[in-house]
DNA sequence: GAGCACTGC
């Protein structure tokens, strides 16, 4: 690239002009290469038959390419006559030359004209996007606003009314369940005496024991039944006492009216209880109430501490209720001048002046997020219309920080200050301050490539390399280049930053102290087997021997998170009232929300709480109150073989950033501490020093197609901070090529640029598509939503497995798992999109919710590609057709010895989950292959395998899709079962 | 007969 004077403008020109010679020579030189290496590989393995068929198809054009790039090397400076001379020639040798020439000067004319028509239907876009704008501002400005306010409003009001009256109910709840549980307890530990001990001599004490634990149950058994027979008395049955009152209520105030004692039989019960707890604990389990590892404190280390932000207490005034809006934006002012950025303004700015590159290095809390963009606007980098980027990686975060930087700028969201994210564009044309997710600002590269309404870039929580930020950096660090204007700020927590220093050929790193309490970090003494016991134990141990705050637990996943929440809550109850009451709280991605809502009530006065989580909790969400965490060292995290094309889900241990961060979660509102379960010379010498970055652990079929978009066609050379695997991308320019998004010399087609626009994976862009030509678009995308929201359409809760198959079962129809899903959605829509229809048939509301979302956007990207919509009208062929015209790639067919996939001849298994699970059909098409214990194809669908050579006549051979064994195999299972359907 | 962490366009 370097070589090429031009180079750096790359993906500024390539969109609308000619892609640069040198990027495209090289790209081609290593396509060829590739398809050679291929080749080799194909011939050596007879098994791959349809790859090696697709190589030797490119074996007689290869011949002609090397022809073809001596040509274009010697004419390289006369392009545009180059070009002209071939459509011209190629048109008159059609007729005139040998049918040899004839092919390969066609190959020619039709790639130059696609080209040619690429580029056009960018342009066209370009344009109406451009029309367009004002349309979707003005409109998205004013709902935009109106949704952003009420949501502001809503957390306000959640704050101030919601609160009180959530923690009455919960406490009501609580209470009634103690008292069920509480009772329970004490049957079963009478019931397990009289079995264990019965035959047993008793001392005296044992005895009198007894038999006041019997009593007490008989009474509180009595009461019960009264209280049942007459329910309207039963509420005046008894009072608080005086001196109580005001206190939380106790579950066990109930035995006293009964007893006619008041105070003494409660003090008894209690007693009892408590002796029952340390009996059982005590003598009789006396080996397993030995903790089971002694916790060390191995060092003090405090992750940043700086001593100014206790100052803030004071700084801070509490606003008075009736201050005016005066005093307000005063006080709004004070606290931005009491953040940890303030005192470095002016020495910030001018190194921003002074340099085109900054790397912030900051710790969260430190206020650069949204005082830096401020300070930008107020020093002026805003005038004549320029904007500022802010980059988040999370909706969310986007949302919010805009909220508050316009709260503070005192303007309304959406005008000055906005944010943008999919879905959700809340900026107009006054907006200067853009917060936006970083694949927002990726695909405005699309639109404008050089970024040239910006003056400053600024790319936040750069640390937590997400595939999007890492694409950012390689086209920013492009185009900083030849826009030297342009100030590009990368921020990050403290780490990495040298790496991205070095990055951006040196850039200086501007420190920045953070605000945030020490945090005391523990080791285990040895190594834990088991960890989620060890995690109970611990939970425990912390709740029983430190001072009050709550307890955040790191796990893996749901199926954990579950387990240990039951075991957490059956041990509270077993040790009953010898302990503090204890919440323990799920939370992961997939909870329902109104039980995810649970997590930020207030913990009831006296009680602590433990909030079990996976890695949501690690940077999407912060709970208040949290004093320690609890850290097992695992995560799960997914992974990609680009051999096989298979993506898995693994545990892992999670790397020392990570487990900073974990830790960092125990010191945002006090001095924490972080419990670790492992020792101190495993975390120094087991764990990684970071995780590994996204880019490396996914396909990268999308990332590909919107580089090739951009005008970047070396791929292999782009300038990635922590390359991707050879291999992968190698797999994504081979599948992109086979699905027709390439040419035979690796440039984008028409078709590619069109799946570009689609932001779904490139096979399921393909499907879109092709469902003009089998006129089913209306039902194809219904189908493509479904497929891009996670397999999370189906709730199935522990306790009624049964019916939620059953509901599962209702919807399958013959053909496969994707008509199924359209089935699923169309009910859906007719139900008028009710959650209470989807609670009925075991449906996920908020999956189907995003499904509906994704399903709006791609029908106005559709008229974007200018595709058409248009119902099949009943015609499922047409859409498994369609399909199968994106998804050819993924297909197995039934051996001898169960499915194999037609590619890579490897062993494959129907998801137990499927529609297709109990029957075998001959041929089949898969959405997605994943390894869990075994190699299971999820979402499939049942084809015919001359579909295959109807829509893909260039990639298969009607001679392999042959079955040696066809006459053996039952008849066409699908065809029989459609007609049944 | 399995078992999906988390984001994002």
């Amino acid at each position: 690239m370097s070589e090429d004077p031009r180079g750096p403008k790359v993906p500024r020109k390539a969109v609308v002009e000619k892609p640069a010679r040198a990027a495209e020579r090289e790209a081609r030189a290593l396509l060829e290469k590739n398809r050679s290496y291929r080749l080799l590989e194909d011939s050596e393995e007879s098994s791959e038959e349809t790859v090696s068929r697709a190589g030797s198809s490119l074996q007689k054009k290869r011949k002609k390419r090397k022809h073809l790039r001596k040509k274009r090397e010697e004419e390289e400076e006369e392009e545009a006559s180059e070009k002209g001379k071939k459509k011209t020639g190629g048109s008159k040798q059609q007729t005139e030359k040998p049918e040899s020439e004839d092919e390969w000067e066609r190959t020619e004319r039709e790639r130059l004209q696609d080209l040619e028509e690429r580029d056009a239907f960018a342009e066209r876009v370009r344009q109406r996007d451009k029309d367009r704008t004002r349309n979707v501002l003005e409109r998205s400005d004013k709902k935009a606003y109106e949704e952003a306010q009420k949501r502001l409003k809503m957390a306000e009001e959640d704050r101030k009314a919601m609160v009180p009256e959530l923690r009455k109910k919960s406490r009501r709840e609580y209470l009634a369940k103690r008292e069920r549980e509480k009772l329970e307890d004490l049957e079963a530990e009478l019931a397990d005496e009289e079995f264990l001990f019965g035959d047993v001599e008793l001392s005296r004490h044992e005895r009198q024991e007894l038999k006041y634990k019997r009593q007490v149950r008989d009474l509180a058994r009595e009461y019960r039944a009264a209280g049942e027979q007459e329910k309207l008395e039963a509420t005046n049955r008894y009072h608080m006492p005086k001196e109580t009152r005001g206190q939380p209520a106790r579950a066990v105030d109930l035995v006293e009216e009964e007893s006619g004692a008041p105070g003494e039989e409660q003090r008894r019960w209690e007693e009892a209880r408590l002796g029952a707890a340390s009996l059982k604990f005590g003598a009789r389990d006396a080996a397993s109430q030995e903790p089971k590892y002694q916790l060390v404190l191995e060092e003090e280390e405090t992750i940043e501490f700086v001593r100014a932000t206790q100052l803030q207490g004071d700084e801070e005034p509490s606003a008075p209720p009736t201050s005016t809006q005066a005093q307000q934006k005063e006080s709004i002012q004070a606290v931005r001048r009491s953040l940890p950025v303030f005192p470095f303004r002016e020495e910030l700015l001018a190194a921003i002046a002074n340099h085109q590159v900054l790397i912030i290095e900051g710790e969260t809390g430190s206020g650069k997020t949204t005082q830096i963009p401020q300070y930008l606007f107020e020093e002026g980098y805003t005038n004549k219309g320029m904007k500022i980027a802010c980059t988040q990686p999370r909706r969310v975060a986007a949302m919010s920080v805009a909220a508050r930087v316009a709260r503070e700028m005192g303007v309304k969201l959406g005008n000055e200050v906005g944010y943008s994210i999919r879905f959700e564009d809340c900026t107009s044309e006054r907006t200067v301050l853009r917060y936006m997710t970083d694949g927002m600002l990726l695909r405005e590269f699309l639109s404008e490539p050089d970024l040239a309404s910006y003056s400053v870039v600024m790319v936040d929580e750069a640390h937590e390399r997400t595939l999007h930020t890492d694409i950012l950096f390689g086209l920013i660090k492009d185009v900083a280049r030849f826009r030297p204007e342009l100030k590009v700020l990368v921020a990050s927590a403290t780490m990495d930053t040298a790496r991205f220093s070095t990055f951006f050929d040196d850039a200086p790193v501007f420190r920045i102290p953070g605000r945030r309490f020490p945090v005391d970090i523990f080791y285990t003494k040895a190594p834990e087997a088991d960890y989620l016991e060890a995690c109970v134990v611990s939970v425990l141990q912390i709740h029983v021997t430190q001072p009050p705050g709550d307890i955040l637990v790191f796990l893996t996943g749901q199926e954990e998170i579950e387990a240990a929440c039951e075991m957490l809550q059956d041990r509270c109850r077993r040790l009953g009232s010898k302990i503090r009451e204890l919440l323990v709280l799920p939370i992961y991605a997939n909870l329902p929300s109104d039980m995810q809502a649970r997590i930020f009530q207030p913990t009831p006065p006296g009680a602590r709480k433990v909030v079990v989580a996976t890695n949501i909790a690690e940077t999407s969400l912060t709970i208040e109150g949290i004093i320690y965490v609890l850290d097992p060292g695992f995560c799960k995290q997914k992974s990609y073989n680009p051999r096989t094309g298979m993506e898995s889900l693994t545990v892992t241990p999670c790397s020392k950033a990570s487990a900073n961060q974990r830790a960092g979660r125990a010191g945002r509102a006090a001095a924490g501490k972080c419990f670790r379960l492992y020792t101190a010379w495993a975390y120094q010498h087991e764990l990684e020093e970071t995780t590994v970055p996204e880019i490396q652990r996914t396909s990268l079929g999308n990332v590909v197609l919107l580089l090739k978009s951009l005008g970047i066609h070396d791929l292999m050379h782009f300038d990635f901070l922590d390359p991707p695997p050879y291999e992968t991308l190698l797999l994504a320019l081979e599948q992109l090529y086979a699905l027709g998004a390439l040419n035979h010399l690796g440039e984008l087609t028409t078709s590619g640029r069109k799946m570009a626009e689609l932001l779904v994976d490139p096979m399921l862009s393909k499907m879109i598509l092709a469902s003009e030509k089998y006129s089913c678009s209306e039902e194809i995308l219904t189908v493509a939503a479904m497929l891009s929201v996670n397999n999370s359409i189906f709730y199935r809760p522990k306790d009624k497995v049964v019916h939620a198959d059953n509901a599962r079962v209702n919807f399958f129809l013959p053909g496969g798992d994707h008509l199924v899903l359209l089935n699923v959605y169309t009910q859906w829509a007719e139900s008028g999109y009710s959650s209470q229809w989807c609670y009925e048939n075991f449906v996920q509301f908020r999956s189907m919710r995003r499904a509906r979302d994704v399903r709006e956007q791609l029908e106005g990207l559709l008229e974007r590609v200018e595709v058409g919509l248009s119902p099949c009208q009943g015609d499922y062929i047409r859409v498994r057709k369609a399909i199968t015209a994106g998804y050819f790639y993924h297909t197995a067919r039934l051996t001898r010895s169960g499915y194999r996939t037609v590619k890579q001849q490897q062993t494959v298994f129907i998801h137990p989950n499927s529609s297709l699970f109990e029957q075998q059909p001959r041929w089949l098409l898969y959405h997605e292959l994943v390894l869990t214990t075994k190699e299971f194809m999820r979402q499939v669908l049942e084809i015919e395998s001359s579909w295959l050579l109807e829509v893909t006549p260039h990639y298969y051979k009607a001679k392999e899709l042959e079955d040696p064994h066809a006459k053996k195999m039952p008849k066409k299972i699908g065809k029989t079962r459609e007609e049944l359907g």
